[in-house]
DNA sequence: GATGAAATCCGAGTCAC
DNA sequence: GTGACTCGGATTTCATC
């Protein structure tokens, strides 16, 4: 895994901003010759620099109109209680990012769902069920300022 | 913008997995033909069904190895101040995500930088100088367990 | 009104340099 | 890394249901 010079980062740059870029556009803008972009960006793809390409769908428009983090205590900091949690976690495929974090929880969700009403179920039936959870707290979202945005880089 | 029928939710799957796959290809695992793919799937962008699509970039590999969560107390809850302190964390690279949230924060954060001196100096010298804010509380992320995992649809 | 077959054209992928 | 060559897929047209 080589490092980056200045093309590949460009490279990288501009497939984030616009991922179904074609190659010969995406030389034209990163200004080397399509043969050239065209191993660079194999490269950056096979030696994993680009772990994945991936449309946003617009999650309203499929149902998931809901947006809640939730901080997460553990009854106990022992390996295996983590890997018993992180395991049921990864199960759920409501959970968009969990994190383990130092600070007053020891992990941070956060989950799309349908609506209040469908969150309300999920933490009832699911979330406060999951292995070790001491307790909860949800935090709705109320406004998306900023979703996602790109690496600064 | 029309509602999405069975064919439509396949393609916005099958693009949310792989977002460089081909027409031809997409066409294939969909079960339709390539011209009628390429006119569904010309809607779901146009139609803004699909906000986009990016290469996912590994962070590590660009200098961003660290991920921070922060959680931000306003002073005041105005409006004023509200869209003051949005209009000024817009323009933050460092800042993946932001969310107003109820409950013991106002916003949420989702920080990446090159590592934890990295976050410090910009803790000091910007997070807390962004305009309204009284307090902030920091989550380290220790373990990425989950980041941005597919929509379940 | 949407579909799939066919026809055209452009870009991906490969090779020699 | 560049330029050229070939083949496959993207995109449009069109007849059809």
């Amino acid at each position: 895994m080589a490092a980056l010079d200045r093309v590949d980062l460009r490279i990288l740059r501009a497939l984030q901003g616009e991922g179904r870029l074609s190659n010969a556009e995406l030389a034209a803008r990163v200004n080397v010759s399509p043969a050239t972009c065209h191993r660079r960006t194999q490269r950056l793809f096979d030696e994993g620099f680009v772990t994945g390409v991936r449309a946003e769908v617009a999650p309203g428009a499929v149902g998931l109109g809901a947006l809640v983090m939730v901080g997460v205590v553990l009854d106990r900091s022992t390996p295996e209680s983590f890997a018993a949690f992180e395991g049921a976690v990864l199960e759920m495929k409501e959970v968009l990012d969990c994190n383990l974090v130092a600070g007053d929880f020891d992990y941070l969700l956060k989950i799309r769902v349908r609506d209040m009403a469908d969150f309300n179920k999920l933490h009832g039936q699911k979330l406060i069920a999951l292995p070790g959870v001491r307790q909860t707290r949800t935090f709705f979202v109320m406004k998306e300022v900023k979703e996602n945005a790109r690496l600064p880089f």
